[in-house]
DNA sequence: AGTAGATTGTTAAAAAATTAACGCTGTCAA
DNA sequence: TTGACAGCGTTAATTTTTTAACAATCTACT
């Protein structure tokens, strides 16, 4: 029911919040948070109405008080448990990006099939074959599994993962996993934005917006 | 003119087309490439308008000849030239990726200012200082530049690269970079695709779609 | 206290994107 | 040869998303 466009921006609305804070700053209007997200500030209002909002006229949004609002409605009460599959050059990249970073998104596991990463700690995360994903996914209780095997293997491994019990897939591989009922599947395509930058650098004028 | 949207598919229809010519088929239907991208066969359609169709009643399409077409819409004459501002584990994984692979993404340069990374050959590819940048983009022809630095550098590394001269900018960094007329830029927040993975996968009735 | 001005939440309008509809063309089997 | 599909290209309808509009509310200043 929730717009997807819209739990996207909210996620973003989070960062934009967190980092006025950060700034000292402890309020902001609408139009203020529409400038740095690339929004209209109606956008903001019409995007808050799903979080429950907590704006005042005139003196805009208390932003402690919206980061709770956001997080509230982005986040459930624990933090999410993700696993990554396919630890090559872009799995490492986001192990050691989130490891370090993110206390909502929590990787609790790494799957490979290459026996010579079996139960090495990256980035202080153990490294398990992709032999046993369906036994740690239940164990450690993960919910959401990224994928950043070859595109040849990316089918096999969503099988995996959802024979595991994972409800949520961001797939990195550069091939469309078709989306089952009870499953949410992003995939995330790579070579499409650089291919799609590449062509508005050559057709600046097709571009609408603007 | 063209929707960004309607760009996004081509790419994928242009490997998705790929494949189906690797596997050994000559034609398909709209609605068997629809499968395979996960839309209707008259998104296909309506896609294909943009990039001049060659389909045959009953015949569908000849992908010899589409992929052709595609080619042609998405591609210049030449190959597009990229460079990589940041060279840690996302700007590596990058550079790794597409270095080895596509004909018509080269990554003429990579930037960091990193003194140690100065001039090493990385991938492939020189590493040349952030303090260059401007002459570097000019001589070696690039148009469009991929941010991969830390988010409180990227605003400054936008800035360095549309002063150089670069069209179209794809940003990592999670911090949303505002557009300027004559400039196209992708901000691709991967925070944001966990984000949205785990909401849904604690919410998934309140996704629309299937 | 009262008024001007600014911003919110919400509803309505506009714009954009997706999906369906349908005429037309080509294929194939009777 | 003809008729019944089947699928393309295009246009129209529908749906979704974004933007605008505006009454209600609050602040601040006189
Ligand atoms: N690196 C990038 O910038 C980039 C860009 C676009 C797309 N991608 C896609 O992301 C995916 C990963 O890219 P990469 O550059 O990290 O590749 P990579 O080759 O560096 O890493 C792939 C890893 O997956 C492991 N693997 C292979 N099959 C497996 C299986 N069945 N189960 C578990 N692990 C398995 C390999 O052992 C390896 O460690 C690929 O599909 C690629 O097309 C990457
Ligand atoms: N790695 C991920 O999976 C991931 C996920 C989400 C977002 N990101 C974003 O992508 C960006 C890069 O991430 P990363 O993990 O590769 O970081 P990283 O720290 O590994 O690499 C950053 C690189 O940028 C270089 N650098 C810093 N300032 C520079 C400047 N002014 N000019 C040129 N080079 C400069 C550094 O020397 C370093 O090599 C960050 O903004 C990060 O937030 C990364």
């Amino acid at each position: 029911m929730t717009p997807k466009k819209t739990i996207e921006r909210i996620s973003l609305y989070r960062r934009i919040v967190g980092n006025l804070l950060l700034s000292g700053k402890k309020q902001a209007f609408s139009h203020e948070i529409a400038k740095l997200a690339g929004v209209k500030s109606s956008q903001i209002r019409h995007d808050f109405m799903f979080i429950g909002t907590n704006g005042r006229a005139n003196a805009g949004y208390d932003l402690q008080e919206l980061r709770g609002h956001i997080e509230g409605f982005l986040f459930g009460g624990d933090a999410d448990n993700f696993c990554i599959v396919g630890v090559g050059n872009l799995g490492r990249a986001i192990l050691a990006f989130f490891r370090a970073r993110h206390k909502n998104i929590v990787i609790k596991a790494v799957f490979d099939k290459d026996p010579a990463l079996k139960d090495r700690i990256i980035q202080g995360c153990r490294c398990y074959s992709i032999d046993d994903a369906s036994e740690i996914i239940k164990k450690e209780n993960i919910n959401i599994g990224i994928i950043a095997v070859p595109v040849e293997q990316a089918k096999l491994v969503a099988q995996i993962l959802v024979d595991g019990g994972i409800k949520s897939i961001v797939n990195f591989a550069p091939v469309p996993l078709n989306v089952r009922q009870g499953l949410f599947i992003e995939n995330v395509d790579l070579t499409m934005y650089l291919e799609k930058a590449a062509f508005f650098s050559r057709n600046l004028s097709k571009l609408s917006e603007v």
